[in-house]
DNA sequence: GTCTATAGCAGGATAGAC
DNA sequence: GTCTATCCTGCTATAGAC
């Protein structure tokens, strides 16, 4: 909350301390350093983030229904806006120059091969055409994650500025991506 | 740079001074505080934003040529590339959420009700249908200003983590864009 | 306008008792 | 595991000479 709030570098370990109600020095026997605490989070949620695509192709293998894309669409909305603290914390850290691990890239990377194989049904990771399948992960980066992620973690701020109900907002972004995506992939 | 490089809160003044060359009093001489540097620059990127959108406006109705979309869309990907750097920092902020004057929103703002013009030919702003209206605020902020943004501000980080030659991937972003803003206003 | 010098404070991190 | 107390560095910002 705090990070995601003011960002890491303006977050003191006091701060935290604070709101954890306990002792600051409590943190630096848990954590190594201030750095180490965040990096825990980012490596949680690339655990909860594999943990729910496979959880939901082998529902969908399961089951034997033809895998519904709006659905899960709407769901993996849910499941980032549940999330918009620590994803907003991973952008605002991705776009400085030193994010030696990238989580963000990291999140995308996982998130939209499984997208490649949920939505086309195949594994373009196996294409021969190297250009093709560039050409795939820019479209489903910039035009898939991007926008998922930002609505997430924009979400609130954007509906009180432009004064947006905040299930309308959702339902339409849940429609533009829709709209594009089928588009797309027709 | 800085600031886009290592976040504000992780930018001291001394750095500043540093990199520009001068001593770190005048700095206090020609800004209020930190927060003013920041500030002025995002001030004038709006000016900028504003200015491009009425000269593209200008020469599109002056040359009595039918507006070419794409090779808009084309112009806008370098006007936003040429600004990578403030536009990181302009979103790092945003993404906070003590953000008051929401810099990354007002440019927005400016930036996609001109869209609406430029791309339908009319001004959604008089819309009589509230709800249709904002449908489009949403597909134009998440679905265009966005990816259009974030392309500009990772397009260099994203090229090096998914080995990606540089001129290839825009091309292949403007090649999305395109395909997912035709099929949105068939 | 541009500098030197410094105040004043808050931050990250650790030592060591219990 | 949890706390108190403290070190030390580096930060924002200003005073005041030139």
């Amino acid at each position: 909350e705090l990070f995601s709030e003011k960002g890491f570098n303006a977050t003191s370990v006091n701060m935290i301390a604070e709101k954890a109600e306990v002792n600051k020095a409590l943190i630096y026997y848990h954590f190594k350093d201030k750095n180490d605490i965040i990096n825990s989070m980012f490596e949680n949620i690339i655990k909860e983030s594999d943990d729910y695509i496979n959880k939901t192709f082998e529902n969908s293998s399961e089951s034997g229904k033809a895998f519904n894309k709006q659905e899960a669409i709407g769901e993996e909305i849910k499941f980032m806006l549940k999330r918009k603290n620590i994803l907003s914390v991973m952008m605002m850290e991705a776009l400085k120059g030193a994010d030696k691990d990238n989580y963000f890239f990291k999140c995308a990377d996982s998130v939209f091969k499984n997208h490649l194989k949920m939505f086309e049904g195949n594994d373009l990771t196996n294409n021969d055409d190297f250009s093709e399948f560039q050409r795939q992960l820019v479209y489903e980066f910039f035009m898939g994650f991007v926008p998922m992620v930002t609505f997430a973690v924009f979400h609130e701020k954007w509906c009180e500025y432009f004064e947006c109900d905040s299930e309308k907002a959702t339902e339409y972004f849940w429609d533009s991506f829709n709209r594009t995506h089928l588009a797309q992939n027709k």
